[in-house]
DNA sequence: AGGTCCATCAACCGATCGGTTGATGCGAGG
DNA sequence: CCTCGCATCAACCGATCGGTTGATGGACCT
């Protein structure tokens, strides 16, 4: 019998979960949580064999919630289970200590299947997840940008030129456009507004709003 | 006896919404549907008092299937369900016929209720909705870019030179810079680079990824 | 010690941008 | 018919950008 705690912040849809595990021989659900931080303390308390997680809940989220199982409860395994393949997101979870991620839009079968898997100590990927995690494999080393070179670029993307970003900055235009320029080689980018696109496709500026 | 067909493309998810309504004594569920068309089809086939409807959907979303069934049988209602408040979509769907947007995350007597309401004629909005609705209300005119002017700032956001758009396009560099005077005029602002961020926060420009 | 990264700065110059002023033509709607 | 929005184009000019070449100094690590 595998022991299960739910964790999901939408009732309606904890509810279709909890629906369908227990319609499974072999699956007994022994707790519901609405949030990270109920799920933290109901699996160190219950110790199921699996948290089935929903990775975007309020307040502490899945992945912080996976990494504080894993320190609290290393024997307690940890299965997402999300919206959206937001790749942003699964290797946060992965690396936390997760030993899945699925898709709610997965068929009912394939989600029992990815749950026993777990519990068996196995890992289970959706395969889009599989292929995203393949690929971010192959993926260069990730660009930084220092402090400085952030927040000359931030100022770049609300409209400033180089002379309003000096004054702002208390800083001379030639170290604004020295920064640029080490700005646009390590984004390999040739001008201003491909930078601050770049840098918001890479998450190294907000997409504010 | 309210009779209602579910339209969700989530399997897990529409197993937790008809397992609540079917908990209801004045709710019948009549049919199941896990995309736009397959939910215009049923609809139009068995006529039920209200369907509870998914806003995105692969192939026909919720909104489009809405008008669709606004205009093939107006005298089923559609409740619009959905996982986020994106008030992109709000006006579009209501604008479509829809008689009600309720979140997923609300407690399940609260899609009860307004399941209910919309069953008898009246309009159900998730608090948060009507208050996003109020605010767009007071906004100024809605900015739009023609789209030529789409087009010659999604090159811009691309790092292209005027000189090289107007290679692109086909036209001259004072046609280019044209475009982007009309753009800086309509936007309220003074240079490329803010124009494609400004943009991208009306989301007149796509974000890319 | 040396090397790396970061922050700062200068001068010069060609390329590009943005503004200005003017123009034409087309299509849609009243 | 007229008006409006859109698309297209030109020339000129000042402002700004981006590249180049060089430099200093501090912090951190080996």
């Amino acid at each position: 019998m595998i022991r299960v705690v739910v964790a999901d912040d939408h009732p309606i849809v904890r509810s279709g979960i909890v629906g369908l595990l227990s319609s499974a021989d072999d699956i007994e659900v022994v707790g519901e949580a609405s949030d990270g931080v109920e799920a933290v303390a109901l699996a160190t308390q219950l110790a199921p064999d699996v948290v089935l997680m929903d990775l975007r809940m309020p307040g502490l989220g899945g992945a912080e919630a996976t990494a504080q199982l894993a320190a609290a409860r290393p024997d307690v395994r940890v299965l997402i289970l999300t919206t959206y393949e937001s790749d942003e997101n699964i290797l946060t979870a992965i690396e936390a200590g997760a030993s899945g991620y699925l898709l709610k839009a997965a068929p009912q079968e394939e989600i029992l299947a990815g749950l026993r898997s777990v519990a068996r100590g196995e890992v289970a990927l959706a395969p889009s997840i599989a292929a995203l995690l393949v690929n971010r494999m192959r993926e260069p080393a990730k660009v930084t940008l220092s402090d400085r070179e952030t927040q000359v670029l931030a100022l770049v993307a609300e409209g400033n030129s180089n002379r309003k970003i000096a004054a702002a900055l208390f800083v001379s235009e030639a170290t604004v456009k020295t920064h640029l320029i080490h700005v646009f080689e390590k984004l390999d980018v040739k001008d201003r507004t491909r930078a601050v696109t770049k840098a918001m496709e890479l998450g190294l500026l907000p997409r504010s709003r």
